[in-house]
RNA sequence: GCCCGGAUGGUGGAAUGGUAGACACGCAGGACUUAAAAUCCUGUGACCAUUACGGUUGUGCGGGUUCAAGUCCCGCUCCGGGUACCA
């Protein structure tokens, strides 16, 4: 091996590589990024501007090389469904088989990859992509011309506009044949769009009878369409036109036209499962062929052109070596710059200090820094393992505290993440994992994403949306200042367009730290969408004013023996908040302690023990107002090092229970009963009520459901 | 197109298959006040009654299972999110 080959080999190896690669450039913010950053209609997750193609050298890192570990992690995980199946499609395992088709006239295999190597026998052309390495080679010199000229439309198209007119397929033919392996009938070979560069081979064998691309390719080129599975209708029309290869049946069914004696093989009268087993295996043992598994991931663009970030610690010299700093040159750090922003030219502000930029080595060897950067995801792919030991100046932490800590047991955020922060870290992690730096294979156990908060907006007849400040309120409803037309109050997110945005400084101006806190947990439940209504601030105002009012009036607290009823309520709160704390279900907790004040308030009075209990539990929903009242209830020290309150099952203990009791399903009336009797009892004294007589009248229950403690049913 | 969620009063939302609408907002009426704000009390799904702690109906639509369905099953509709020539 050559000095070349052999960097070449190691960097073929390599998890971190730097490469010309076409990538996602963004004009505005001057940087490339990520296909994860790039939104599905091809704008930037930062800025929302559009981005487009340019080819640049950059650092890139193979988190595909961990795809079929990332794709099993999932399972471990105790993460919302949704998140889970975003992860698992943008990895997007496919298995197949990678087929070799003979070029006519060439000594070269065409190799494609598919998912479906049972169809074979129904592949009547292929198309290879653009960019496809053997394009040139492939194509004749009659269609030199047309297939060159099609490259270069296609080059001119932006990524969004190919996908754009997905609908509308288009494609050259390069003059040149393939053999089908399963029949040596010759197929030709097509240039098109459809087939995308970076999947797969960048090669397809077309099945147009069976798949819709295909089919609708086909049919517009007048290329042959050969059905090969049985269609399962009943329609004899809609058969006929299958069978003639004038619709295309995406369904399964037995194949048919599935045979050859000069290869031997035969699949006539299989199912999909046997038929893609029986093709593998043939094409295996003839070398045709090998089942393969695909993803759709891609290596992850790793670098960016901004002046914050952690610099890459890589030095290009003039030979072009390229080298990694010793670890005690490190750390490197970021130069002080007169002028910070990223220039026309694609290069980072980094450039732009020559003091910083150049270097030589003991033997006067010239180099040159790397001048991009690391994107933000760097810093967040491990910030929760530096978290646990932030002091340690020696290692990125003490290995006995990572064991403490790991796995995050709880992680609360966003679902924007779900293909970004969350992957790029796991990814990172297993692969600390494999380097025996962490103790876990994943990082966050439980994820939780909480729902997003929108506010009100309002929107015309029209549907047209007018700005919060054009919006006045008469009676209930909405009317635009100026036109006076009624408007309609919907909910959206928060805009700077829409002046909706609600600013949580002049939430806590108006109400407090407090209810701003109160209210958010109020709300609904963590994970759900829901608007941001000021009224409803208003709400848990008022709750914590009655609750600071009634507590802190010395008249109201009393020593002495608590009421028997305030006793259950404050236990039966104390349980419920428990419970709703770990679950995550604040609002129902919030509403247990509105209950018990509401019932204490009524009461009169409670016991300086219930007061100081309930502080205790309000108080990691009010911190301020808990603290202040924990204060006035008499103590000195902080409520914040108090321990959670216990709750006693003996005071919820209910001696009665108040028996719904139905007719056919249908409440009618309750009935207090003791909690103590027997299902017979209960039949007995509830058959003996004048209101059971009246709703039985004459006719003779069939049937009486007890279920103890919780309903009476009497059918008729 | 495909994959996930979701749909309950005027509003945000409660409800281990077992009393639908807890709690809160809003609204209505009342108390306090010269008045307002604040606070407190009462009522509040809809409909029919109002002689009654009265009846009917009701959880997006259509079916089903069950003594009992907002909850489970089947088939839809609409809304939100993700993803898409991925072979």
């Amino acid at each position: 091996m050559t000095k070349n080959e052999k960097v070449k080999y190691i960097d073929s190896k390599r998890l971190a590589y730097y490469d010309n690669a076409l990538v996602w450039w963004c004009p505005s913010c001057r940087t490339v990024c990520a296909n994860e950053e790039v939104l599905n209609d091809g704008l930037h997750e930062k800025c929302g501007n559009r981005v487009e193609k340019k080819n640049l050298k950059q650092w890139m890192l193979r988190i595909p090389l961990y795809a079929e570990r990332l794709l099993k992690g999932i399972d471990t995980l105790d993460w919302p469904a949704g998140i889970k199946d975003m992860q698992r499609n943008w990895i997007g395992r496919s298995t197949g088989a990678e087929v070799d088709f003979e070029i006519a006239g060439l000594n070269v295999n065409l190799t494609v990859f598919t998912t479906r190597p049972d169809t074979l026998f129904g592949a009547t052309y292929m198309v290879i992509a653009p960019e496809h390495a053997l394009i040139d080679l492939i194509t004749t010199s009659e269609y030199k011309n047309s297939v060159n000229n099609y490259i270069k439309a296609t080059s001119l198209k932006s990524d969004l506009d190919r996908t754009d007119l997905a609908k509308d397929k288009t494609g050259v033919f390069t003059g040149r044949y393939a053999f089908n392996p399963v029949n040596k009938k010759q197929i030709p070979i097509w240039v098109a769009d459809y087939v995308l560069t970076g999947y797969g081979t960048g090669a397809i064998m077309a099945v147009p009878a069976h798949d819709n691309r295909d089919f609708e390719f086909a049919q517009k080129f007048h290329l042959p369409i050969v059905c090969i599975q049985d269609p399962d209708v009943t329609d004899h029309e809609q058969k006929k036109r299958i069978l003639s290869g004038n619709e295309c049946w995406t369904e399964d069914g037995k194949y048919i036209n599935s045979a050859d004696s000069s290869t031997g093989i035969n699949l006539n009268g299989q199912n999909k499962e046997a038929g893609i087993a029986l093709i593998t295996k043939w094409l295996e043992s003839k070398n045709l062929g090998t089942s393969k598994v695909n993803y759709k991931i891609r290596d992850w663009l790793f670098s960016r052109q901004r002046y914050w970030g952690e610099p890459f610690p890589v030095i290009h010299w003039e030979d072009g070596e390229v080298t990694v700093m010793n670890d005690n040159e490190l750390p490197l750090e970021l130069p002080e710059l007169e002028n910070y922003l990223p220039g026309e030219s694609g290069e980072s502000p980094l450039s732009n200090s020559e003091e910083w930029l150049n270097i030589t080595d003991k033997n006067g060897r010239k180099g040159r820094r790397e001048t991009n950067t690391m994107p933000q995801w760097a810093g967040s792919c491990w910030y929760y393992l530096r978290f646990i030991d932030p002091k340690n100046d020696e290692l990125i932490f003490n290995r006995e505290k990572e064991k403490y800590w790991m796995p995050v047991d709880l992680y609360i955020g966003g679902a924007e993440h779900a293909v970004l922060h969350l992957l790029y870290s796991r990814f990172w992690h297993k692969v600390l994992f494999d380097l025996g730096i962490v103790s876990t294979d994943e990082p966050y156990q439980r994820l939780f994403n909480q729902g997003m908060i929108l506010a009100f907006a309002y929107e015309s007849e029209s549907g047209s949306r007018v700005s919060g400040d054009l919006v006045e309120e008469r009676e209930g409803k909405y009317f635009h200042k100026d036109t006076g037309t009624e408007l309609k109050q919907i909910t959206a997110k928060m805009s700077k367009s829409l002046k909706n945005v609600v600013n949580p400084d002049d939430v806590t101006s108006k109400y407090g730290a407090d209810s701003l806190r109160l209210y958010e947990m109020f709300m609904g439940p963590l994970d759900v969408t829901k608007p941001w209504d000021e009224k409803g601030v208003k709400g848990v105002f008022g709750f914590l004013g009655r609750t600071f009012r009634f507590m802190s009036n010395p008249d109201n607290i009393f020593t002495g023996q608590e009421d028997a009823e305030i006793l259950k309520s404050l236990h039966y709160t104390i349980k419920k908040v428990d419970g709703d704390i770990e679950n995550l279900r604040f609002n129902t907790g919030i509403s247990a302690m509105m209950i018990f004040i509401n019932l204490a308030t009524k009461k009169g009075r409670i016991t300086s023990d219930t007061a100081l209990t309930f502080t205790k539990i309000l108080s990691p929903f009010a911190p301020h107002a808990g603290e202040e009242l924990w204060q006035i209830l008499g103590n000195t020290n902080s409520l914040s090092y108090e321990p959670w309150p216990d709750f006693n099952e003996e005071y919820l203990r209910e001696d009665n229970f108040n028996y719904p009791v139905s007719f056919n399903g249908k409440m009618r009336f309750n009935i207090e009963l003791p909690v103590s009797l027997t299902k017979d009892e209960i039949i007995k004294i509830v058959l003996a009520d004048e209101r059971a007589q009246k709703w039985i009248g004459a006719a003779k229950p069939s049937n009486i459901i007890v279920v103890p403690n919780r309903i009476v049913n009497i059918v008729i």
